[in-house]
DNA sequence: CAAAAAAGTGCAACCGGTTTCACTTTTTGC
DNA sequence: GCAAAAAGTGAAACCGGTTGCACTTTTTTG
């Protein structure tokens, strides 16, 4: 019945109707070789009015390329994570470069796997988001591939890695409630082991220690990043019956927690706790009162990551762009009266 | 110097190495004819020994079936697509395949981009997420490949469609309302053209219908699934001087930009108005007060998907399942009192 | 103006699998 | 116990591109 079942074209239909050689037509496809005009021009011609589209399978088992970049992120869905995807998307558009996403699912082993399978895929480079495997992972999984870490500082790779400076956004965070005349700050930190959470405590104890504060290890909570190690973080503070007049969180996610347990106990915000976030993700404009946090230029990290990847598989020279964060104050935050 | 490049690992290898055909070691690879079981130990053996991974280009050059589903959202970030997504992952997870991803941007033309990047990467079924491209580009762009359409119901393939009943679940959450004794319930729209929105604003209109509620056409505004437009949608309502005492809202992001605004003006949630959502994305529990909302099994929805699509693909009867979303019932709804 | 360099082109090998076909060996059925 | 069916196997063609090589033609150079 389905006569319609259409054969796909090849080169080699392309070559005949022009009259050259497959040779010549892979070279029309790829510049590698001067053509003559007339010769290109024709070829051209029979790839447009043949609809002609290279089989990219056959290009990759002969060149080695797939024109494939790999993405690991932790979550596809976390907001900052899907920003960074979508600046590597738009970094990616213009390029002949699709990008292949797989989500760590913050599991270490799980994003080793992922790394595994992308390379199975052939990518051309990874882009590793976040350092969901370890570092030795990386280096035993390196088949010599095009690699670059975003979110993440590996000492052996200093130029393979794109990352904000947690250390110096997290003091500017603090500083803002230092600023407004806070001193009893509490920190609700993210996973302990994660770089970004030891980055950003270590800004927050800077910006306390150089306003001569003295860092009360009470106030700091070790949470997670979840939105419930906020809500958990502020209940545990309250049970320590240490008062607080401001809390930096170590994202956007724990700070929505936080304030929720706040709001349970109603504690009003920001006139008894000022809250600061981290990440500006979408949320964090809506919620009430709007949040102060961190704005982390996801998107352009992704668009960086991208073109630096690119470089680096061309192998030219790349420069790694240091990007920063900026605080966005709204109205989560104000000078304190008497705190809890 | 680097003498460590390691030549890939190939089927000849492997052959040799076991003392037996090319074929023989993709015969066991793919079991597609009966291997003696010697040999197939012996295969096997060497394999594991050599370390041997298929080269997926060979193999889709061969056999034309690359092992991968093209998964097209309309946003990858969007909290309801990420959990489909995530379900995707999960539901292909013990699979052959793997998942390739790419995001329509709400963009119609994007998303028929999209679909065609994917066909040329030879992706073997094809999720399509939100209905990007019109029906009519798919027909145009569908070369035979296997497709499912999620959240969408297409009349011409009614056995290609998988989506939740919007209309039933906005009956339920504006029911809520109605069963809490609120009578002058608004609702603000999603995008208007979206399938989804003209479901939901449907079950909002039969609820009150059924309850002998005379639908106030000024009680009703055109949003867009953006927080804006539930901040623009009180807004209006407000500059509207009807009164009411609730709001549905046609996503959880909309209910919070409404909420937003509510507070803005002093209005207090749920004691003055009560909201209703409809995703129940992560933020929803952690919101104040928490949202009550409609809960969209999306994890599942991206599961069944998954198994349905590989159905088709191997051309099993799929079977289609209805996949219901339920109502949560947090802090953000009770029964009226005054009303604005 | 001759020699050298660059442009231009096709042939054929190759990438690493899958699959048809022909053929041999083992099982099954009666 | 013999014919027919099923199992088991390898050689070789094939999938659709890329690329090294040999060769011809044109352009550049001194």
């Amino acid at each position: 019945m389905d006569s319609s079942v259409k054969k796909n074209v090849t080169i080699t239909d392309i070559a005949a109707h022009a009259n050259v050689s497959k040779s010549t037509v892979s070279r029309v496809l790829n510049d590698t070789t001067p053509v003559n005009e007339d010769k290109r021009a024709a070829v051209l011609a029979a790839m447009k009015e043949m609809n002609f589209e290279p089989n990219i399978f056959a290009r990759g088992l002969a060149s080695g390329q797939s024109y494939t970049i790999g993405v690991v992120t932790q979550n596809l869905g976390s907001p900052f994570y899907d920003s960074i995807a979508q600046g590597v998307i738009a970094g990616l558009a213009k390029t002949a470069y699709s990008p292949l996403f797989a989500d760590a699912q913050w599991q270490p082993e799980v994003g080793k796997a992922a790394v595994k399978t992308l390379i199975g895929r052939m990518v051309d480079g990874l882009i590793i988001v976040g350092t969901c495997p370890t570092p030795d992972d990386l280096e035993e999984l390196n088949q010599n591939i095009p690699m670059l870490l975003v979110g993440t500082q590996v000492k052996q790779w200093p130029d393979r890695c794109m990352f904000i400076d947690n250390e110096q956004a997290a003091f500017e965070a603090t500083q803002h409630l230092i600023e407004l005349g806070h001193k009893k700050i509490s920190h609700i930190t993210g996973v302990p082991t994660h770089e970004d959470s030891i980055g950003r405590v270590k800004g927050y104890r800077r910006a306390l220690k150089e306003a001569n504060i003295d860092v009360d290890e009470d106030l700091i909570y070790e949470g997670n990043f979840d939105g419930e190690s906020g809500v958990a973080g502020v209940e545990t503070l309250l049970k320590r019956k240490k008062s607080f007049t401001a809390i930096f969180a170590a994202n956007d996610a724990t700070a929505f927690g936080a304030r929720l347990a706040l709001y349970r106990q109603g504690i009003r915000v920001p006139e008894d706790v000022s809250i600061v976030g981290f990440d500006d993700q979408t949320e964090a404009a809506l919620v009430t009162p709007p949040l102060t946090t961190i704005q982390q230029p996801g998107d352009e990290i992704g668009i960086a990551a991208a073109e630096t990847l690119l470089k680096i598989i061309n192998k030219q020279e790349p420069e790694i762009q240091k990007l920063t964060a900026k605080l966005v104050v709204r109205d989560s935050t104000c000078p304190p009266s008497s705190g809890v």
